[in-house]
DNA sequence: TTCCGACAGTGGGGTCGCAAT
DNA sequence: ATTGCGACCCCACTATCGGAA
């Protein structure tokens, strides 16, 4: 198949916001597709490469290559030009990197060019990625939407469903079951915005504690052990303690969900930002460990013994886990009854911030594990903390937000009356609030520059925050963790604004 | 007809590791 | 030694489509 093909129909799928129609498409691109197409094409066409990331970003996508005149890429082609490009590594790597890429860009037709960066930078941006793929994939394949779905959840891969699906029809989905040492999409929480609402919606649950680390999923298979990340990546290797941790439980097979994180000599978890380090340390991990030691602590059992409990109730999944692994090693729980219960569950939370956790996240008892999911079984609730900053400037946004100011340079007060910029946020904001400080801060703006504009800080905004954490990029040595906008406060004046001071208080446990 | 679940899009900060300077 | 870049952790929120109620 040519590329061609394939930047025609991602350009056909862009430019129609109907979810159907776009479903057609691809599954008329999949029919199409030869069987040795399809290892690529499906990837392609849900905006993935098959090598994943490849060390090309838009530092040398951004240099100008003049364009073919004609398409003559094809799929298998360009899958084995780049399959070269990830190989590439040592010194002069980059230059050998840009060539390759000049390579491909000089046969690449114009249409081709934006398809290619949009795929190499991962900023696909035509609406459907793996969600839309695989419905066009059992639409192309006539086979259940959902079972295909589910497939792909517990195979962890889209890729190696759909090669499946392709060459031997529905009936190879059956062989996708939960399987140890192949990794499945993590079950996802939503957020709640209190305890109460949390157990208002859940009815009977069990609250548990919320971590603050690095979601894990660890598989044993006698003194085999895995341990795989969020997106599926395995980093066994970087976390020798986990794979001790596992082999003294007593079972010999099992895939158990938790949490990865380090606790200080004083019992207190520490940041987020030391125990991020820590995990993504592979190079000296026997000092790292030293330094900075992590615990798993486990939430939830997917598999003991050979049997797939994925289906089970989540009360039935916690027995076993129960029965697996000690109380040390298992996160904090309370069981609520229900609404009327309540405050036990929020006593639980104010015990649970107290010890230096994140929050809690209510589950429901009765609730299958959805893999892949975010499920409305699973409620996140964090607190939430809130300023008055002051808006020094704002950038243009990309996309669908193009040619509207997006993204808020936000300051508090200092001590001398200057402001000392603590982040950025593009968050919270709607259509409206977009086109109303689009107007208002050009009136504001004393400096016009290519990414945005540079304004007179007069503007209020009220921001929500998730916490403080440690920073070398902005001159308080602190910034914002998850700023989003809530709204504006016309009312107040720049010197009704919060200070550094102030915010510095109210999070003791952070040092600038 | 209205409601709501699922998706995609729009980017944020930090850290690590590698290659280039 | 320092800097720039890319990958990958954590993540909130809004708009929209289309099926469910």
């Amino acid at each position: 198949m040519l590329l061609t093909r394939l930047a025609e129909v991602s350009g056909q799928v862009a430019a129609t916001a109907s979810r159907t129609r776009k479903t057609d498409l691809l599954a008329e691109l999949f029919r199409d597709a030869e069987p040795d197409d399809v290892p690529v094409v499906i990837p392609y066409l849900a905006g993935r490469l098959p090598q994943g990331r490849i060390g090309v970003g838009w530092k040398v996508l951004g240099r100008e290559v003049p364009p073919a005149a004609d398409p003559t890429l094809t799929v298998r082609g360009v899958d084995a030009l780049l399959t070269e490009l990830a190989g590439v590594s040592g010194a002069g790597s980059q230059a050998e990197r840009a060539r390759i890429v000049d390579e491909l860009m000089g046969a690449a037709t114009d249409d081709e060019q934006r398809f290619l960066r949009g795929l190499l930078t991962g900023e696909v941006r035509q609406g459907a990625l793996d969600a839309l793929a695989v419905e066009g994939l059992a639409r192309a394949t006539e086979a259940d939407p959902a079972t295909v779905r589910r497939a792909v959840m517990l195979a962890g891969s889209l890729q190696t469903v759909a090669q499946a699906l392709l060459a031997e029809g529905p009936g190879a989905l059956d062989e996708f079951r939960l399987t140890v040492g192949r990794p499945v999409l993590p079950m996802l929480a939503r957020s709640a915005s209190s305890v109460a609402e949390a157990v208002e919606k859940l009815g009977a649950c069990a609250v548990e504690e919320k971590l603050d680390g690095i979601r894990v999923q660890v598989h044993r298979e006698g003194d085999e052990v895995r341990v795989y990340t969020r997106t599926l990546d395995d980093i066994t290797d970087r976390l020798p303690e986990v794979t001790s941790a596992a082999l003294e439980l007593p079972g010999e097979r099992f895939v158990l969900d938790g949490e990865v994180i380090s606790f200080g000599p004083d019992g207190r978890p520490r940041s987020f930002q030391e125990t991020a380090g820590r995990v993504g340390s592979r190079v000296d991990v026997a000092r790292a460990a030293e330094e900075v030691p992590v615990s798993p602590v486990f939430f939830d059992a997917l598999s003991v013994d050979g049997r797939d409990l994925l289906d089970l109730p989540f009360a039935e999944r916690h027995a076993e886990l129960a029965r697996l692994v000690p109380e040390p090693m298992r996160v904090r729980r309370a069981l609520v009854a229900g609404p009327e219960d309540t405050a036990s569950a929020e006593e639980f939370s104010a015990a649970t911030l107290a010890r230096g956790h994140e929050g809690i996240v209510a589950k429901g008892l009765d609730a299958p594990y959805s893999a892949g999911r975010r499920g409305a079984s699973w409620l996140k609730v964090k607190p939430v903390h809130t300023l008055d900053l002051v808006v020094l400037a704002a950038e243009w946004g990309h996309g669908r937000r193009t040619g509207k100011l997006s993204n808020l340079h936000l300051a508090a007060r200092t001590a001398d009356g200057g402001y000392a910029m603590l982040g950025k946020t593009f968050k919270g904001m709607t259509d409206v609030m977009l086109a109303w400080q689009t107007e208002r801060l050009g009136e504001l703006a004393v400096e016009e520059k290519s990414w945005g504009v540079r304004v007179r800080p007069e503007l209020v905004v009220e921001i929500a925050y998730d916490g403080l954490q440690r920073s070398t990029r902005y001159p308080a040595g602190v910034t914002l963790r998850f700023a989003r906008v809530i709204r504006y406060r016309e009312d107040k004046r720049p010197e009704d604004a919060d200070t550094v001071e102030d915010l510095l208080a109210a999070h003791p446990e952070v040092k600038a």
